[in-house]
DNA sequence: ACCTGAACACCGTTCAAGT
DNA sequence: ACCTGAACACCGTTCAAGT
């Protein structure tokens, strides 16, 4: 398999983290395998061991390249002033949005992860940064980040795909079924009207409902703020 | 292994389901293999295979167990007046999550499902009428299921844990470290108390950030609909 | 119809050996 | 120090065969 005349470039931990994002891009994530990642880089599995730890630790890594993206993406944006700091977080996370719908598989890598690489920690630094900017107080600085959770990152994880049970999936007969056992359930199906599937991150997370969401939480961190006592 | 004069109990679904909800409460769910549960029912791991159609279905039928068991808890809440829905909201989540804190192991596989059981969704219909006894429009309760998100069913899933990292596995040079590349996180981190460990889902996820996070969502959803037409 | 045993095609990882 | 090949201890799942 591998060429000899080709110029061994030595292994790296860059290198094997890089290849490693490129082929959950371009293979699955589920395709990504000490094996197939080693093949990839034209050697035996093993040696990948001697710059990752474990495949634990390569996710790991994978999650912190991603970061890393997300981090030169947003380090572009314009300082803003304090009392712009709610519009700024906003265009900060939909900044980072962008790169995590470049690689569909990260929110499920990101979900996974204990560690807090590098890349994550200047990411949420910066976040953290914005929100004192706008006189929240470390407390509530604190409850924010718990409250926002995956959607400081740009993602949110969608538990079940109610737009796919009224969709194809489902036969007219379920449906039928369904519509005794759950008509509330129904009758809202009947109501949706999703964007089309390609610009969503998992099934039904589409860019407006991320938004919504986003904005109750903002405009909820923004009137606790307002209330806090010094502010 | 299997003792020939305790009597056979016949193999269903229910008891595949159910052992594999035990086996998981009592093993972690990364001991949950099909192996390992047909050995904990006294069988060949291919005797499952006539009662689940694969590993995802098996873990589908889990999935819609601990539904079960939420819609049993839920069931039991008094039926609550229309100008009192948010707080019958509040109530039914954090019903939800006491069960979810029974099964530690059971976000992970909510997050991973694809498919909607009957029990999954006999819960959220009961879910959607409690929206829509408060007045809110088909579209709000949409919005509102996709901001509540894994909320609805009384988890988050929390991505790092802010407080292991300022806790026993960072060592003083990693923080010392941390504290020029990242001042503001590191200095959230110290102002920050958590609750004892035991009683949460995750690591850093709670009972009082996880209800912080409810309320501002709910609060907001409340103005959302006070401000609807027709409301 | 239900259950079995052996086998297949994978995993991540260890180990001792090479250069 | 870095890389290799064989092997180990697992997976989920197929298949043909039993009752």
């Amino acid at each position: 398999m591998t060429d000899p005349t080709t110029p061994r470039t030595t292994l790296t931990r860059a290198r094997v983290l890089g290849t490693a994002v490129a082929l959950a891009d371009r293979e699955g994530i589920d395709r990504l395998t000490m094996r197939s990642l080693a093949a990839e880089l034209g050697v035996e599995a093993m040696s990948l061991y001697h710059h990752v730890a474990n495949k634990e630790d390569l996710l790991d890594g994978v999650a912190d390249a991603i970061a890393g993206e997300m981090q030169v993406a947003v380090a572009d944006l314009p300082a803003p002033a304090p009392s712009e700091w709610k519009a700024a977080l906003r265009r900060r996370i939909l900044t980072a949005r962008e790169v995590m719908l470049r690689h569909p598989w990260a929110p499920g890598v990101f979900e996974s992860r204990t560690g807090f690489g590098p890349q994550i920690v200047r990411y949420t630094d910066g976040f953290v940064g914005l929100l004192r900017l706008g006189g929240l107080s470390h407390d509530l600085v604190h409850h924010a980040m718990h409250a926002l959770g995956s959607r400081a990152y740009g993602f949110t994880q969608e538990l079940f795909d109610p737009a796919g049970s009224g969709d194809a999936d489902a036969s007219p007969e379920m449906l039928a079924q369904m519509a005794t056992e759950a008509p509330h359930l129904v009758e809202m199906l009947a109501h949706i009207a999703h964007d089309p599937p390609g610009a969503t991150l998992g099934r039904c997370d589409d860019q407006s409902e991320f938004e919504f969401g986003l904005d109750l939480l903002l405009d909820g961190l923004e009137r606790r703020a307002a209330r806090e006592p010094g502010a």
